[in-house]
Parts: structure tokens; C-alpha cells; sequence
DNA sequence: TTATAAATGCAACTATGTTGCGCAACTTAG
DNA sequence: CTAAGTTGCGCAACATAGTTGCATTTATAA
């Protein structure tokens, strides 16, 4: 897995350094988006910068290693791409945002539908934020 | 038009400030959502105090009479919800966010799809903002 | 191994938004 | 009309997310 991670930096042309690696790690297993917050308060991270974070997420992000969507509560959350050959994301589909635990999830099945562009714009990227409580938060 | 926005304060409860019969008065006419930002630096309104202003906002949405988009950048946009009895508008519909101006426009025609929720999950609002560069920013 | 380019750590800063509290203004009961 | 209660406003302080500049360290290529 951790070569398969590295080999991921390698294609991206970028540099192979430890927070790197643990980020990818991280936010690949956990499958869910998650916000620099929850982030760095794993044990593993913690010992890194804040900056070094924000740093590592918008790097990976440039090279489209992640993706990244934006709570209802104004907050980044950052997801890795799939990169397996059977299921590739390319994070183009719907989010859930729980307002009560404040934990935003993948609706993977569901894809963004078309959208018409405004006369003469140019559409760069598109978000559905569906903003509720998970059924996790509605049984206490 | 101010006669409309009083019966509007009223009807919803509220009592009728200068403040509020201000703000009502911006969004209608400009008919795109404001930010906070975009709704201070106006002469009519500069004079205010920043927290009027939020709690300005904070009120009029959660009374219904504005709603509230999140932009890409992660700022709040305001809009009026139109009132006249030929256009009603909920913001149920999608939003232009464009990178360059940072303005945010309305796509009325285009409203939101159905969405499945998560299983067991309840849905309270949802948010589709489409990010790119509008016909203006794309012509310098 | 070493030079260099990139990544990290640290401090300071910006911006959005919130909270607490005293005062002012409006509303309503008498 | 006045007093009392409620609501709105202004000010100061705070909270949090995210950014910038610069010195130091580390990864990589020669």
C-alpha cells in the first residue's frame, strides 16, 4: 500500500517526503473527506506543522491527488482520489454534510447532473453539498 | 418598494429598522447574493456596525427572507428571496460562483435535482454552486 | 558525496464570523 | 403619558481557517 502511495508522489513528479506519504495514507483508508482539523489531530500527523499541512493538501490537490469539497460550515475537506483500476473517482459526485457531527461523506452513486453554463462563462468546477444529519447523529 | 419591504419586516415578525429596510432594499434590487463584505463597503450601509450587519443577516435568513449560498471562497452570499406573486424564489436553485470577480449569480432556470438521501438520513438543504469565470472576467 | 531545489517549521498576519455586555430604541400595559 | 420589558445596536474581545515570508532542513540528481 505505502509503495503504492509512493508510486502515486513519483507519477505526480513530486517529492516522496513522510507527511506526504501518511496524508495519502490517512485519507485513503478513511474513504471520506476530512477537513485539515480532523487531519492533524490524528496521532500520526499531529507532530507536523499546521502550515506543513495546508501545504501538503494543496500541493496534492494541484496534481489531482485529492480532491476537495467545502462544508456547510465554510471548512475544506479534502479526499483522496480512488486510483484502483475498478473504481476511479474523480470526486464528480454529490457530498453529505452532517451539521450535527460536522463529518461530510461520499455519494458516490449519485453524480452531478449537467449544468448549462451562463451565456459566455466558463464552468471550471461544480459541488452538491447536501446538508442534513446522518443517520448516526439522528439515533444519538 | 420601501412600503413593500415594511410589510415584508412585519409580516415576518420583525421589528422595522432602518438597518434591516437598508440591506432588504440592496439585495432586492441587486438581485444577485451579496457577501457580507460586498454589503458593508456600500456608502448606505458602511455606517453600521460589522456585527449589525451579521446579525442583520442572521435574522432576515432565518426568518425566511433572505437565504444564504456558500461561495468557493468559502464567503456567504445573501439574497432576497423575490416576493412578487409571478417570481417566487426559494434558492432552490443552482448558483455561478465566478473565481475571478468573486461575484456570485443566480441560474434560476436550472433548479436542483433530486437527490436520494443516505440511508437514514434527513436532508435539510442543499447546494449546488457551479465554480468557473464568468462571460465579464473572460472578456478582461 | 555534494549541490541545489524543494519541503518544512516558525512567527506573524489576514479575514470571516461570533460572543458578551452596556446602552438605546421601540412596544405595550397600566 | 409613563414605566417596564423586550429587542436591536455598537463596541471590544475572541475564535478559527487559512496565508505569507523567511530561515532551516531534507530529498534528489549529478
Amino acid at each position: 500500500m505505502i509503495g503504492n502511495i509512493n508510486q502515486l508522489l513519483d507519477n505526480a513528479g513530486l517529492r516522496k517526503t513522510k507527511g506526504r506519504e501518511t496524508i495519502l495514507q490517512l485519507l485513503h483508508t478513511q474513504n471520506r473527506p476530512l477537513s485539515h482539523q480532523e487531519i492533524i489531530s490524528r496521532k500520526s500527523i499531529s507532530k507536523y506543522d499546521r502550515v506543513t499541512i495546508y501545504r501538503i493538501l494543496e500541493t496534492l490537490q494541484k496534481v489531482g491527488l485529492l480532491h476537495k469539497i467545502l462544508g456547510s460550515d465554510g471548512v475544506w475537506r479534502f479526499c483522496t482520489h480512488k486510483y484502483t483500476k475498478r473504481k476511479k473517482c474523480g470526486g464528480n459526485h454529490i457530498h453529505f454534510f452532517c451539521s450535527e457531527c460536522n463529518q461530510m461523506s461520499c455519494m458516490p452513486e449519485q453524480s452531478l447532473p449537467w449544468i448549462n453554463p451562463p451565456k459566455g462563462a466558463k464552468i471550471i468546477s461544480k459541488q452538491l453539498v447536501v446538508h442534513g444529519v446522518c443517520a448516526n447523529c439522528l439515533n444519538f
